[in-house]
Order: structure tokens, then C-alpha cells, then sequence
DNA sequence: ACCAGATCGAGAGCAGTGCTCTCGTTTCGT
DNA sequence: ACGAAACGAGAGCACTGCTCTCGATCTGGT
């Protein structure tokens, strides 16, 4: 074994204490986070806290690939705790999961999927993880498909040029899956992110207290039009 | 007639200059607003500027209702140029309009829909507005069921305290209108609001070029989901 | 065991920000 | 015509991200 130096597990100790640390103050503060601020709380100078990362931008993204990754094992121990021979069920573990996480760290869910930063490019490293949470939906739909659970709906609905772009998408996602059903479980996705943004962001009107009732039927519908078997 | 002085007219001229200059400022460098910059372009100097706005906050508000109404105004007109009869035709083109709203102003757009920054609450002044594209949305549906083209849905596959929610709402926004129906209203604003979001922040994969083709079939299926009839 | 070189934290400093206060000047209502 | 209100400019405060320098500490190879 490579017998980590002294100075290595330091600095990896320290990494972690930055970024935990940096995860507090997005809590309270918000996206604007400010390095100054994170640096005081560890009793450093702000100078010391770029020898462990470069910019505030690149801090930003190592708590963006965190907070991917653990959204994505989130929905994804959430689907392998279900019923595997049952789609619906598969679906509302995985979509009630997404919003469980989301619901529990607001900061972080608007840091993923809040308004970007105009000049912020995501990194090659955000892309995978982000794809996590919407691979396990598809997944979901692919298994009840392959179990003859969920029956293709007609291809004849796509145009032409759609329906190629989906191909493309789908040899790569999920190869088989038909494009109208890709379609379908792309609709699902949004509407999950737009159901948790709209609850965590405020656009929920004030008189629905119920708002664990509404989301399950929120994403009931989607499964209808998904064609889960119920 | 109250004859404005010369002083309430400059006034109002720099209250929409200010206005106009931050909007251009904002497309290009996004939610981080300069008061400074915006000052500078003017040719006054940053303290000026609070002659017209309390606050930073109080500029971003004013651009926010703003945007809001000029983005209601927007699919209103949209559906009220569609064949008062076809509520689908209505239906794509209310959602139509607001994703070349958006498109051809993202900025703004996130600015409206994108994650709100923590310490700031909406303003009174922006519920109203906020409320004017999913009203459009609602009444088509409406009108829809009052001409008997449109089948309400059955009332059972609300749990009764998610029922009494949408009831309250519906007393509110559009008296009559059945709760489930009301549901899947307000799941084709969340869908809309996603579909747009995730075309504008770059969560769309980079292998689907047809855009317009895909957010129209998108928007087909949730017109499916309200049963309006083709 | 030693020493050159890498690594680290502290401090000063720069340019930028929102915002406040003061001070003359201009305009308004009476 | 005059007091009061509105206005623009400027200085200044506290804050930000970030850079640079300067000692102190640790590391790996000889």
C-alpha cells in the first residue's frame, strides 16, 4: 500500500473540512458563497484556502459532483429497495426519493438545478453524475418493458426528425427502448424537476398544505402516461 | 389634466433607462447585476442611482414585474390568436409562446424561474403577475369543459385531503373546474415550466437538435393527459 | 542525517461590489 | 421670490474574489 504521507491525509482531511464546511454556509447563505467567510470559520486567511482549490468556481463544482452523486445514489438505493417486478411502485420509490433528498438540502438542489451562472461552464465531471437520477427512471421503464409490463406506445405519433434525434439518444441511454417511449420517460423526468423546483422554489400555491399527496399524484399521472401498470 | 412637471417627466425617462440599461446588462452578464456598471454606462455615478431605486433588490423586483407581465401579456396574446374552439390549437400555442418568450430572453427568463436567491422574498407585487401564464393555461381547459369538449376526470383518484386542496384553488382560480382536471393543469404548467428550463440551462442532451419538434411533442403529450380533444 | 525543494499559512494589496453620508446645485410649489 | 424638496457627485465603509510575497514546516532522495 502506497502509505499515504502525513501531509497527503492533511490535505485530504482538509479538503473534506472546506467542503463540508462550504456545504454550512450554503445552507444558510445561499449560492453566493463566499470563500472569505468559509476560511474564517476554519480560522484561516482567505489566501490559504487557494492552496486547496484554485478559484471559488472549482469549490462551487467539487460541492456540485458531491451533491450529483449522492442525489443519484439516492433515487437509486430508493428504486433497488422496490418491488423490481413492479414499475409504479419502482417509480413513485425513486421519484419520492428525488424529492426527499431535494427537500432535505434546498441549497444544494438549487445549486444543481437552479439558473446557472452565465459565465459558468459545467464541467466534464458534472455530466455523468447528473445523469444519474434520470438514468434510474429510464431504467425503471426499460425493465417493465423487457417484463412485458409496459406496452410500446405508437412510433407513428413522432415526427420524423424527433423521432431520429430520440434514436440517437436512446442507442446510447438505453438500447431498444422505443423513441416514443424514451419520449415519455424524458416527460417524467422533467416533470420531476419541476415539481420538486416549484415546491422547494415557493411557486406552490399557499393553500396546498398537502404537498406529499399532491407530488405522489403529480407523478401518478406521469406513470399513467408512462403506461405503468398499476 | 395634472400637467407633469419637467421633474416627473425626466424622472420617469430615468426610471426606464435605468430599467432598460439593466435588462441589457443582465442578458449579458446574467443575475449578478452591477448597480455600478449600470451606472457607469449611463454616465452618473453608483450613488445616483438610489435617487430611483431604494435598493438593488428594489431594481431586480421592478425588472421582475416587469418580465412576469411582459411574459403573461405574451401567452395571452398567443392563445387569444387561436381558434377559440380548438383547445389543443390554444393549449400549444399559450406553451409555444412562452418558450419563445423565454428563449429569446433567458435571462430574464431565469431571472423570473430560476433558484431565488435565499434572503430574497417575492414581493407582493409579483404574485399577480406570476399568475398570469398558468391562468392562461387553466382557462383553456376551462373553457374546454364549459363546451363540453373535455371529460372530467374521475374525482375518486384524488385522496380527500389533496381533493380539498385542489377544491380551494379551483374556488379561487376558476370556479366549477373539477378537481382532477385542476391537477392536471397545473401538471402541465409544472411540465412547461421543466421543458423550458431544461432547454434553457442546457440540461437538454446535445444529440437532439430538433427542439422545437421535441417541446412540441412534449407539450402534445400533457395535452394528451387533459384529454383535449385532436 | 541532512538538505534542496515542495508545500503551507499569514499578511498585504488590488480591483470590484452594495450602500451611506455629505455637500453644493437645480428645480418645485407656494 | 423664497424655503423646501429633489438631484448628482464624491468620499468613504465593509465586504468580496484573487494575487503575490515571505517566512515556516514538511518530504523525499542522497
Amino acid at each position: 500500500m502506497p502509505a499515504p504521507s502525513i501531509r497527503a491525509r492533511v490535505r485530504a482531511e482538509m479538503l473534506d473540512e472546506i467542503k463540508a464546511v462550504a456545504r454550512r454556509h450554503l445552507a444558510t447563505d445561499g449560492a453566493n458563497l463566499s470563500l472569505r467567510a468559509v476560511a474564517r470559520d476554519m480560522g484561516m486567511v482567505s489566501s490559504a484556502l487557494y492552496r486547496y482549490f484554485p478559484s471559488r468556481d472549482d469549490l462551487l463544482t467539487a460541492l456540485i459532483v458531491e451533491a450529483y452523486d449522492a442525489l443519484g445514489a439516492a433515487v437509486e438505493a430508493a428504486d433497488a429497495g422496490a418491488d423490481r417486478l413492479d414499475p409504479r411502485g419502482r417509480w413513485h420509490a425513486a421519484c419520492r426519493a428525488a424529492r426527499d433528498w431535494a427537500l432535505a438540502r434546498p441549497a444544494e438542489y438549487a445549486l444543481l438545478y437552479g439558473s446557472p451562472v452565465p459565465g459558468y461552464a459545467a464541467p466534464a465531471d458534472t455530466l455523468g453524475p447528473a445523469m444519474r437520477p434520470p438514468a434510474v427512471l429510464v431504467g425503471i421503464v426499460r425493465d417493465g418493458l423487457a417484463a412485458g409490463r409496459i406496452a410500446a406506445p405508437d412510433p407513428g405519433e413522432l415526427p420524423e426528425p424527433l423521432r431520429a434525434d430520440l434514436a440517437e439518444i436512446a442507442a446510447a441511454l438505453a438500447p431498444g427502448l422505443p423513441e416514443a417511449l424514451l419520449a415519455r420517460c424524458m416527460a417524467g423526468w422533467t416533470q420531476l424537476f419541476g415539481l420538486i423546483s416549484f415546491e422547494l422554489f415557493g411557486r406552490i400555491d399557499r393553500t396546498l398544505p398537502h404537498r406529499a399527496e399532491y407530488f405522489a399524484h403529480q407523478t401518478d399521472l406521469m406513470a399513467d402516461l408512462l403506461g405503468l401498470p398499476r
